[in-house]
DNA sequence: AGTCGTTATGATCGTTCATCATAACGACAA
DNA sequence: TTGTCGTTATGATGAACGATCATAACGACT
């Protein structure tokens, strides 16, 4: 018995970031690619880089740059713009974490 | 562009009650009636009664006090134990809706 | 007895999300 | 130059879940 919540940014009724999807985006950054970002959050790689190109397209400006083939075979880096959202929305998300758990105690007790 | 954001709460991994969950209970508690209820909430009676069905499972507590047949048909009233919890969560939620629009604004600014 | 609006539940259908499968790319090594 | 390898990119399919349709039971009131 714990709360849990959700917390998002709607564009014209679309999900532009979400928690999930601000872990995704640091896992691209920490490994400095989709498919191992996408094998660590125990997805498939096509459903993460669909994830990204939805929030791409939906908030109107590129988060990756990514490069194809190559010594390692390519590899995909956040932009600056990505770094810099993803950093606002963690904050956003931390605060947001302490209020829930206090504001939970506070004024919530079982009937029972 | 605007933040969002659900909260339930869960119970061995099943939502207990949600904010969707709790405007449906008012629902029945206002109009005395699942199927008025459903109406209102745009769903089907159907979709409505399971989804109260299973948070009394879930709780392991009636949450409603139904009867069938009758003058009208029958009816459904809400348990006192369903509208304590339900208070509760309205507090808990009514908290947490201003905290969002505070910390939304205090430090989430768009980059572009 | 018959009607009516409700609760209760079985059965089916659609849509969306997850997964499988395939093509393209390019640095490096042989 | 040719082959290999791990990655990006995208088409195609499958499965699970929620929404919807359909039917039975109930009981006061006329």
């Amino acid at each position: 018995m714990q709360p849990r919540y959700n917390l998002w940014i709607e564009i014209d009724g679309q999900v532009g970031l979400s928690l999930w999807r601000a872990e995704l985006l640091r896992a691209v950054a920490r490994h400095g690619s989709i498919s191992a970002a996408a094998e660590q959050m125990g997805i498939p790689y096509r459903t993460a880089w669909q994830k990204i190109h939805e929030m791409e397209t939906r908030l109107g400006q590129k988060l990756v740059a990514t490069q194809t083939g190559g010594a390692h075979g390519g590899g995909t880096r956040l932009t600056p713009a990505a770094a810099l959202y993803l950093e606002q929305f963690d904050r956003f998300a931390h605060d947001l974490d302490r209020f829930i758990a206090e504001a939970f105690a506070a004024n919530f007790h079982l009937p029972d």
